[in-house]
DNA sequence: TTGCGAAAACTAATTTGATTAGTTATATTA
DNA sequence: TAATATAACTAATCAAATTAGTTTTCGCAA
């Protein structure tokens, strides 16, 4: 073995995480995580599965820490309140972890069941937190599908850079929210 | 040369456009592109600039199929009516054009002004739309950002699996926009 | 008719990155 | 102390992009 610090999955997401969300998640590859480490690319293999492996666990990695973020913006919040904070704190991951951010957008590219669970943890916040509003089955579905791709729209727009006008950004994310959230009250009086 | 038919961006274009909507993006490659047209990936040097040259080649044209079918679903028809023509027209695009409309989100990787125009001009054509509202610059600004946010976010989390729940995907989509209209009207009364 | 020049194909070689096979060194533990 | 597992290594292979330099073909003009 070799004498500096050992590697292990923890280093390596540690330095994975480093590289994509300064690089981009395009730079992601064994080559750049083992230089980070000071190891030659193959000894990676004794860690994870290769390179698509690296970005399964990237993602998962992805996935818990927003998972992680947005459950705490909510907690000790209802309603409008809570939903205005989960929001933020979903756009404010896809800032400051762009390269995570881009990572949990992959998550169809894998078939890991971690992976799948971990993102499902994600939709399962966001469900509890709508749960307020006391909505049947259906109507909760649509409203958690709306919160989600508006929030994931506004992020992923503004990260590739789809907002060029000398505008507020943040003033922009305000209107949506309270636009989608006028309009829920309004259809379901609630 | 060779005796088939020749090879030109027009034909490239074709080629690249089958093997992302049918493959994905990632399979676009200069090697799936010559052996689609029978030549040798070097070949392809004589009409575009490389790998990057062919991404752009596509994100160009993505943008610019996808700004004529919303151009054309929106024409004739005003407000609300046109609003949902266009969110419609434009989540059939993704629907069909699965790796096309991922090409169309990797914009910012490129640097290509003529890129960054087919872009603009999907943006004006929703601006154009929301001018019947009335609103101020800034606002129409806002009301635009979220159109875009919102149904673009629905596409993405629809074309990566996202909605994964047995319930009408279709009407989930019209909710949202139902939302996003009724909060517009009721946030301007306009 | 012939042959020049541009266009567009080719082959060969290089580079980068992932991956596999097989080897070696270390560290724990029986 | 010796056995075993871990985790590193080197060397080699494969795929894809790219570059250099060459050849083929076609249209057009002398």
């Amino acid at each position: 073995m070799a004498q500096g610090v050992s590697v292990n999955l923890q280093t390596i997401l540690q330095a994975a995480t480093e590289i994509v969300d300064s690089q981009g998640l395009k730079s992601l590859s064994l080559t750049s995580v083992a230089h980070m480490l000071s190891i030659r690319p193959p000894s990676l293999y004794n860690h994870i599965h290769g390179l698509s492996g690296l970005r399964t666990e990237i993602a998962i990695h992805g996935c818990d820490l927003l998972n992680s973020v947005i459950m705490r913006a909510a907690l000790g919040k209802s309603g409008d309140r809570a939903v205005y904070a989960m929001a933020e704190a979903f756009l404010n991951f896809a800032r400051i972890h762009p390269g995570l951010y881009d990572a949990v957008q992959e998550i169809h590219e894998y078939q890991d069941p971690r992976l799948q669970q971990a993102a499902e943890r994600i939709v399962d916040t966001v469900v509890q937190v709508m749960r307020h509003y006391g909505l049947d089955e259906e109507n909760s579905i649509h409203t958690v599908r709306g919160f989600r791709s508006l929030v994931h729209g506004f992020a992923s727009l503004e990260r590739s850079g789809g907002f060029r006008m000398p505008v507020d950004v943040d003033h922009s994310f305000r209107f949506l929210l309270d636009a989608f959230l006028t309009g829920l009250h309004a259809i379901y009086s609630v």
